[in-house]
DNA sequence: CGAACAATTGATCCTCATCAAACCTTGTGG
DNA sequence: CCACAAGGTTTGATGAGGATCAATTGTTCG
């Protein structure tokens, strides 16, 4: 099923694009259709395509030699990625990009959107907005590895994921779909050490969790968590 | 003394800019001097000005609510920092500037260079290069803290320093100039870690040390440390 | 039902942070 | 020009925070 146009929209990159903008785009554009733990493209290679997520959810990594993984990213419908190559020539992606659950994205050739953007300053500058956000989070989140404790690590790394693509449940919990070993590689720590923090949370009522998944239900005492100053 | 606006063409961001250009931006700019340990920004403060550094060297950093620092980036002349506000409206800097020596820079309103890159498409993909590279930078030191023990970023965090301003010594060492504490906040580690881990290098006759004082003397012994996959 | 995979829990060990004390180096002022 | 102060550095002792490994217990799905 071909992407509507007007959907693209919803990208922040294109939210000043005129409708033949968009119409552009998904001309140019293939769709590619990935299974759960697929990846769309690996570190390393070049980046001869950026992405627009059109449906499912993926997350961004990078491993080290040894095979160890951190979490950078996780991107839902509609925002972009994979897009560093329309900027720089013979770029190669700095990280993995592997679908969380079955997935559809729209891939569009970078040299296209580079050309595309000449033309197209307020593309560039949304494009820059974006870019700016990663670079705050990134530097935010490279402080709290180097200063913080493990538990405040993982209760910002909760509170941002429920900001960005929490679900509310029937009874006013937030609900996030995650296994453990995912958290650890979002907040910098092990399956194991994360698996004994949410039990304690549950103990204390912070949260509810099961098989890949968490429920939060006092989102204000993680905050505290990820707030309190000393200890 | 005036900045030589032909200097600017050693930014990166403007390396495409033309005279003319040069001479809006300094005639648009105001010559800001420091002493050293003097902040041009903190963090939280308006982003008002971008910069550029004309003359000595400076630091971005963040601090955590306990007043514990991370060093993000160090900032050598004709480098400009602080532009994030040009980019998005009403932002803060992330991040607090410190000049490490008596420093000079000029400063130039966020609104203007806004205003001045809306026209020169060539400008704003430069600042986008620069921006993505910031990006890469920071999710590897992100998985380098995440994954890595503190000799081995130590290691990293000497060898991109040495690349990015490194002075070659008469008798064919490389001279690098901060303090055991400012190397510490670089790989995310403390003062006395980073100064147990010199003095073993210093015994196996990697480097040589002094007060403020690092010279390395055999690059490819902590490539080594950097690269070794195992242990 | 059984296989595959996610999560829990306990025991152990190792890396590093922390604190304290002494030691160097550099620049300043008497 | 020496003495002293200030600040950078080293080194040791100690302990906490988590990583690691192993074993067991859920949970889901074909």
């Amino acid at each position: 099923m071909p992407t509507d146009p007007l959907k693209l929209r919803q990208v922040s990159v294109f939210q000043n694009a005129t409708d033949d903008d968009l119409k552009l785009i998904v001309q140019h554009g293939i769709e590619r259709s990935i299974e759960e733990g697929e990846f769309f493209f690996f570190q390393g290679d070049p980046a001869i395509h950026a992405y627009v997520l059109t449906s499912g959810r993926a997350k961004l990594l990078q491993m080290n030699s040894a095979g160890q993984q951190v979490n950078l990213r996780t991107i839902n419908a509609w925002q972009m990625f994979g897009a560093l190559g329309a900027v720089r020539e013979n770029a190669m992606y700095p990280a993995s990009a592997q679908a969380l659950e079955q997935s559809t994205a729209l891939a569009v050739k970078s040299d296209y959107l580079h050309e595309f953007m000449q033309t197209r300053p307020y593309v560039s500058f949304d494009l820059m907005k974006l870019m700016t956000g990663y670079i705050q989070e990134m530097q935010e989140r490279y402080r709290e590895l180097a200063t913080e404790k493990v538990e405040r690590r993982l209760a910002r790394a909760l509170l941002r994921l429920t900001a960005q693509m929490g679900v509310k449940t029937a009874d006013g919990g937030i609900e996030l779909a995650f296994t453990r070993q995912d958290l650890a590689e979002m907040s910098g720590t092990t399956l194991f050490t994360a698996s004994r923090v949410l039990s304690d949370w549950e103990k204390r009522g912070l949260i509810e969790s099961g098989r890949e998944r968490v429920v939060i239900r006092n989102p204000h005492g993680l905050v505290q968590i990820a707030e309190e100053s000393g200890k």
